[in-house]
DNA sequence: TTGCAGATGTTATAGCATTACACAACAATG
DNA sequence: CATTGTTGTGTAATGCTATAACATCTGCAA
């Protein structure tokens, strides 16, 4: 399911992250509540917050550009200073990535300015291999 | 005012551009609907859709993590491949630059991967030097 | 027992963006 | 001139994303 341990999850937080673990790709917080109102799920919050532990946990990223969560597949994540998504605008798929010289420049940059960096947003938006000549 | 050169802009164009010219820090779509409601503005879509030309035109950024934009102030920024973004979380205030080490490392990767790739988000969040102490 | 922290349930509301349709201005074509 | 196509505009309605506010419940520690 994910290379990350699950620190004793609460049953929403269990259910969001299944049904983020359990997709190819990225979900929208009101197409995570629809899929789970079956097990209950009846308000958009119930989504949110159990995506702000989730995501404070590092088991899921929000991605910025498109508005949507996936379950994070990149193993040893949290040892990377910022993460790198690249979004298929065709079909969606995700591709997660790390890439430490892109880290090490933002953060240079950052400590050059006197930027007190708290988080790095990085994503790329395009066609993947497969939709490219489709 | 800015870098660019301003081609024939229309009458909403150059209201929209104007509001964010003259803002310190970015503004949301409704802020700027708000401050041109004196000059006749009066529904959303006549924000956005001027918003989309001047994005297109390069004179505008979009800031993808906090749902605003921002006037272009990067001298030459269009002659570069990719442009990132420091958003102050304290005091809103962005500086935008560019970094073409990032840039080839991150275009690196989509050629490895066959990823077309069309459009780059970079934005780092976090404190600028003046509220980094406060 | 009492108190606290974290999670939950529910309703309402706020904030961001697009769809749909009608109309006006203008240039290019024939 | 009449036609056609393109771009911008005005307006109303709608849809999507996210949070505020308040009540309740659970487990655990003092
Ligand atoms: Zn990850
Ligand atoms: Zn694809
Ligand atoms: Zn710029
Ligand atoms: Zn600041």
């Amino acid at each position: 399911m994910s290379a990350h341990a699950h620190p004793d999850l609460t049953r929403n937080q269990t259910l969001v992250f299944g049904a983020l673990a359990g997709s190819v790709g990225p979900l929208s917080a009101y197409s995570i509540l629809d899929r789970l109102r079956g097990q209950g799920f009846r308000a958009p919050l119930q989504v949110y917050r159990a995506l702000d532990k989730l995501i404070e946990l590092g088991l899921v990223h929000r991605l910025e550009s498109i508005n949507a969560f996936v379950a994070c597949r990149q193993p040893e994540c949290e040892t990377h200073g910022s993460i790198a998504f690249a979004i298929c605008d065709r079909c969606g798929s995700v591709s997660e990535f790390a890439d430490d010289g892109v880290t090490r420049r933002l953060e240079g940059w950052a400590k050059a300015e006197g930027f007190d960096l708290n988080k790095t947003t990085i994503e790329l938006r395009g066609r993947c291999r497969a939709c490219r000549v489709a």
